[in-house]
DNA sequence: CTTTCGACCGAAATACGGTATTGGTCGAAA
DNA sequence: TTTCGACCAATACCGTATTTCGGTCGAAAG
């Protein structure tokens, strides 16, 4: 029943994000699910199997958002202004909710770093596609897409780093923008 | 006598390199510039102190590369960018020899913590002087020196991370070059 | 007076052994 | 098809005995 499998995602989603991958166990998620740990084992065949798929499930509305963020704006800058502050704020807001996965991050990063790796590979397939767009609108003027869309990430990812560890009074929209405007208009006079 | 403190900070810096700050014992320093522990308790007050001191050596000697670096380039681009290749292959260099203090990193990081601040200071000092100058040279056209300083120390910093990672087939030079090309010229059709 | 050293200290790391948890399995029953 | 209690092997955990390590001290050598 499907139902009952959602259930036990919902439930787990709540432990993991509280207690952390590792400090929540199986008779923990059976208990807030009202079932006893083997049947758990009927709809999952693994600890690992549930965790990766609330992460699936979490990626995939996070994608989603991005995607309605993007479609809102309408030239290609602001698409990409747009894809870049919705990141932002979403992991801001993940940093808040998930402390703990971000403790613990040394520890299961054989999982975690498979899906970065795919959040990143997506990222750069979307960047690509935004500067293909404004390339061909003729809003952009770049020779390499693939290297500019890489030197993006990485510049965006530095950005990233405050969120885990400074915290207060971080402004990730305001640096963002700074990064874009800098990223667009360059610094050398026109 | 200054020829032992010397001694001292020489193997010092050797046993770091290889084992780490906290795998390295006073007694093995001790044994390997050949007195006792206590002998060299009167040279230095504490592990911590000598380490301090290679530090601080290390990293004058790595300021000083950079300014000659920087000092022999003409156009204040050229300046920039002589200054950020000289530290990532410098950084390339210091990772391959101190690999064990990379891996220890989030152990001692109290004491790194600072010397990277003092460093993220001091390049923050050196890019905000390079790009006035280049401004008052109409170089650049940019309005707020401070944000964009730190706009390009956050993108360098985002080219470190697979120096301490990936190791194989990273051309740090060749992407620093791109970032930069990215900063100059901006993405923007002019 | 400078320098070296062996002996020593307290705190912290480590080793260890026994116990409790935990992820996962299985077969029975509902 | 679904649920569950009983069970297993591996590992986490915990208290303790032992070692290691950073640092001190006083004596002695030069």
């Amino acid at each position: 029943m499907d139902i009952k499998k959602n259930k036990i995602i919902e439930v787990a989603e709540q432990l993991f994000a509280q207690f952390g991958f590792f400090k929540t166990t199986m008779e923990d998620i059976a208990k807030k699910a009202h079932m006893a740990k083997s049947s758990v084992y009927y709809y999952f065949k693994s600890k690992e199997d549930i965790f990766a798929e609330v992460i699936r499930q979490d990626t995939f509305l996070f994608q989603q958002k991005l995607e309605i963020a993007v479609a809102a704006a309408d030239t290609p800058e602001a698409k990409i202004r747009a894809y870049v502050t919705t990141r932002m704020t979403h992991l801001q807001d993940l940093s808040k909710f998930y402390l703990t996965l971000t403790d613990e991050y040394l520890d299961h990063y054989f999982f975690v770093e498979e899906v970065r790796k795919n959040f990143y590979e997506y990222e750069n397939r979307v960047l690509k596609n935004l500067l293909l767009d404004g390339q061909e609108q003729k809003y952009f003027d770049v020779d390499d897409i693939t290297v500019i869309s890489r030197m993006i990430s990485i510049a965006i990812k530095g950005l990233e780093y405050p969120l885990f560890v400074d915290k207060n009074g971080y402004d990730p929209v305001q640096e963002s923008n700074d990064m874009l405007d800098v990223i667009f208009k360059g610094i050398e006079k026109r």
